[in-house]
DNA sequence: TATTTTAATGCAATTGAATTGCATCTATGC
DNA sequence: GCATAGATGCAATTCAATTGCATTAAAATA
């Protein structure tokens, strides 16, 4: 897990490093799993405007800075991108997790396989999620189960 | 592709057969590419209430009648499962397409392939959409690059 | 076939995500 | 330090989705 440097990457992507930028970066790269949207705007709502946010986001992910995963609840979601990202390609081609029960979205190290699609469609990304329980989600399940 | 005989399919689901749920499955078993909420409501809004097409959506797929694909901007889309489905166990596990000019959801024959999920995460279902531009848009901008 | 029961529909109101326009502020280049 | 391009905050709006409740219609049964 390499450590990220906020300003280096506002700064290698030519955009002003401005408090509330920073701010996002770091709350997203202090994650595990992704965050989603509600959550960030929870988190920073005193300290960053709704709009102001949306747009941060927005910009992250033209740059290819983050990543949005929409989940089967129509939620986005947001991860730090690998290093081989840009505004021209993302490369965040691993396969998701959405929990059911948690919601939660995982980035799993499985990589999204080649996939053949019909002549004439011209797929330039590939969304691969898997729904169904965690391994946090499973264990409490075995714990309640367990327990009665 | 099997003719869909509404009634048939309510008959078999234990669902009572209203006109309104006709209308719905008509609509979108008439359709070769799923359907969107928006699109859908446009077109029966007259005919029927904005809440009773949510509540009959749901309804379809809980009981595996139709499923429901989240395309990347969070838009709930509708297509007509495969006759495999049930509540139990949804089959349509074969690959969409998402355009990013016309935002249509097309059905792929493609299925979607086996992949390994990380120890203790436990799959029920996969969502694979590619996204990119679909045969008919690829045409189009086709024909505009030949007669510029 | 009429009546009862059960479930679906329609309506009003509300919630929550996302966007737009515009005035104000601030990071950065000079 | 000053100018300015670009970012932020605020108000208002749009659109998807949900909830509660009264009304209506389908099916069960008498």
């Amino acid at each position: 897990m390499s450590k990220v440097d906020p300003i280096e990457i506002l700064k290698r992507n030519k955009l002003k490093h401005t408090k509330q930028r920073i701010r996002v970066l770091e709350d997203i790269s202090a994650n595990t799993t992704a965050i989603s949207q509600p959550t960030l705007e929870k988190k920073l709502g005193k300290e960053i405007d709704r709009v102001t946010l949306y747009r941060i986001l927005n910009t992250y992910v033209d740059k290819g800075i983050v990543h949005r995963i929409v989940d089967l609840n129509g939620t986005a979601n947001y991860a730090i991108c690998s290093s081989a990202c840009s505004s021209e390609q993302h490369h965040d081609e691993h396969v998701h997790f959405n929990c059911r029960n948690c919601n939660k979205v995982f980035c799993l190290a499985t990589k999204v396989p080649e996939i053949s699609i019909t002549a004439g469609f011209k797929a330039e990304s590939i969304s691969l999620i898997a729904y169904g329980v965690c391994k946090e989600c499973s264990k409490q399940t075995y714990e309640v189960l367990k327990n009665s």
